[in-house]
DNA sequence: ACGAGATGCAACC
DNA sequence: TGGTTGCCCTCTCG
């Protein structure tokens, strides 16, 4: 059987035709594929054949009619979007948990291996005949799963209703035969783990682990015994943002205060228990508030850095910055040059402040004299963002710090050079975060952008693989503000996460997921206040304060401002407030009388409900 | 009820 | 090694 093709002679002089030069990929299934072929997308794609024809070179334009999948190109089945649904395709692996897709595949040893690329060890799967199957994976990678050198991914494969269910003693995934498995097979959508891959337990008994016991547990702080899920929507200021909320932070001292950077480089300050008393700094940093941390012996002022390279210290009562370090004095010389900085933290012990960049760089700042301490240090592959700094609460010469190169890193602020950092976690992807426990300091939990959480049980421990990782599905496209999991500051060990749900997961199990039907857009941006039971939370250009349901104290809308009170909220949050300004370049976010734009006026429920107050 | 666009990373050569 | 291309899980605006 053959394709309808229809071959094109150009007029060159091109030698000969070559359409022999094309590897022949496909076999004869392909075949069955033409049946149905509408005109459209015959017309589709010769318009593809013909202008890659155009770029390889003179050719001949070959145009065959074969119905491949949008997604791999393939022929067999069809994937993508089939109109709003997304169909997945069996070649791509899993979006959420990225299991790769195996093929029923058997290596053939004369090629190398498919994994580990070394020569006569092939990578080899055997599959059953009936629904019973076993995988074996290649000797020379660590498993796939618990990561463990030397255990080798094996696998049986029951089937079951979930699909089939593979059994070891070290780990609990569900996989599906012969082509691992779907985004919408992927057993974490249904794991009652809620995606916890369980490591084998390590315990090292080593003698920095008797140090820790010794010398350091005595120290740290109880732990708060009982601690209460913030899990009702007390307040709420709708649109206080005029881009989406990058970062949030809660005043050290004033219980009541929450900071929140946006992505223009503004900062809000609001009281959120005097509802309405609330402001946006407009010219605080001219593009994006990457990270926000106060200095608490002085917390009339926070530090900030942004990807206009500069460090702030900004007052908050009158919203002046103070430019600490400017790394592009010279202006816009183009992106190559032009230097951003992310990661930031504040060592008081030392009187440090820690700035890094998009180029791998560490900057320290004496916090008294704002002065630049000696010169810059790489800390992660060069040209790459170093996204997160962190220093040990415990000990104040560790330093953690994760970037774009897959790494999060531990150093020795006493020996800060390039390569020299005392150890190095891998992950799969980008490392949006990392932090220490905030108690013991000895954990470390990082976010990466491979759809994983990752605990390291100890620092004085193994720390060749994590002790847990947790698939959460945070892997959205680059419009969101990345997701980092952080710690409790009150509870360990405790830590959240979330999406539209709140998550908080402790040792890994799912302890909670708390949600806010008319809250529509998914909220990444979290933080649990210090010392009460509340958590911020940043949501496109929205902020939600949450309470304890028992507790909470609804706080009634006292003007027309865009503030929501749950349980009494409007079914849609996005409804156009008379009045408002479409304009998202308005700075300061005073509300306006009812003037503009009368074409846009809110639904009817809502008007009312704004006059009623005003 | 659409579509565009803002964007960051990774894969590909 | 750089330059190009493509991207499913958003959100907003027109």
């Amino acid at each position: 059987m053959s394709f309808l093709n229809v071959v094109i002679e150009r007029d060159t002089d091109s030698e000969e035709s070559s359409s022999e030069d094309e590897p022949e990929d496909e076999e004869g299934s392909d075949a069955k594929a033409i049946e149905e072929v509408d005109e459209d997308e015959v017309v589709e794609r010769v318009v593809e054949e013909v202008s890659a024809a155009k770029k390889r070179d003179k050719a001949p334009i070959t145009i065959s009619l074969k119905k491949v999948c949008k997604v791999c190109k393939r022929t067999g089945h069809e994937a993508g979007f089939k109109g709003a649904t997304y169909v997945d395709c069996p070649m791509k692996p899993c979006f959420l948990c990225k299991m790769p897709v195996y093929p029923n595949y058997i290596g053939c040893p004369m090629k190398p291996c498919f994994l580990c690329k070394m020569p006569g060890k092939s990578f080899v799967v055997y599959f059953i005949a009936c629904d019973l199957g076993t995988y074996i994976d290649c000797l020379m990678k660590p498993c796939f799963l618990c990561k463990m050198p030397g255990k080798s991914f094996v696998v049986y494969f029951i089937a079951c209703d979930l699909g089939l269910l593979l059994l070891d003693t070290h780990y609990w995934v569900l996989g599906t035969g012969n082509e691992g498995h779907t985004t919408m097979t992927c057993p974490h959508r249904i794991a009652t783990e809620h995606g916890v891959i369980p490591a084998p337990h390590r315990t090292t008994h080593n003698s920095l682990d008797y140090v820790f016991e010794r010398q350091l547990r005595p120290g740290i702080a109880k732990i708060k015994p009982a601690f209460v899920i913030p899990d009702e929507v007390n307040c709420a200021v709708i649109r206080y943002h005029s881009r989406r909320v990058t970062c949030l932070e809660f005043h050290p001292t004033n219980n009541n205060i929450l900071l929140s950077g946006d992505k223009k480089g503004q900062l809000g300050v609001w009281d959120y228990v005097k509802v309405h008393e609330k402001i946006v700094y407009g010219n605080v940093h001219g593009c994006i508030l990457n990270n926000m941390k106060f200095n608490s012996t002085n917390d009339g002022t926070v530090y900030t850095a942004s990807s206009d390279g500069t460090v702030g210290c900004t007052d908050l009562e009158t919203g002046i910055s103070l430019s600490l370090m400017n790394l592009n004095p010279g202006g816009w010389q183009g992106p190559s040059s032009w230097r951003m900085l992310y990661g930031l933290d504040v060592n008081l012990e030392k009187g440090l402040l820690l700035v890094a960049d998009n180029f791998g760089f560490l900057y320290l700042l004496d916090m008294r004299s704002n002065n630049k301490i000696g010169e810059a240090t790489l800390i992660h592959k060069k040209g790459s963002k170093v996204v997160g700094l962190h220093c040990n609460p415990v000990q104040p010469d560790l330093l953690l710090s994760c970037g774009n190169d897959h790494f999060a890193r531990i150093w020795d602020m006493r020996q800060l050079q390039a390569g020299s950092s005392l150890c190095n976690l891998a992950h799969g992807r980008v490392v949006n975060s990392a932090y220490f426990s905030p108690q013991s300091g000895s954990k470390i939990l990082t976010t990466s952008q491979d759809n994983r959480l990752r605990v390291w049980d100890s620092i004085f421990g193994n720390l060749d693989s994590p002790s847990r990782e947790i698939v959460h599905s945070h892997d959205f496209n680059r419009h969101l503000t990345p997701f980092r999991a952080e710690w409790d500051p009150k509870v360990i060990p405790c830590l959240f996460v979330l999406r539209n749900a709140f998550t908080y997961i402790s040792t890994g199990q799912l302890i909670s997921e708390v949600t806010e039907p008319n809250i529509t857009t998914i909220s990444p941006v979290n933080k649990l206040h210090p010392r009460d039971d509340v958590l911020a939370s940043g949501s496109s250009r929205s902020i939600f304060i949450w309470r304890p349901k028992e507790n909470s104290e609804i706080v009634q809308p006292k003007d027309e401002t865009k503030i929501i009170v749950c349980g009494r909220a409007e079914k849609k949050l996005k409804m156009k407030f008379e009045g408002e300004s479409d304009d998202s370049d308005n700075d300061n976010f005073t509300i306006k009388g009812k003037n503009s734009k009368s074409g846009k006026s809110a639904p009817k429920s809502s008007r009312r409900s704004l006059k009623g107050k005003r």
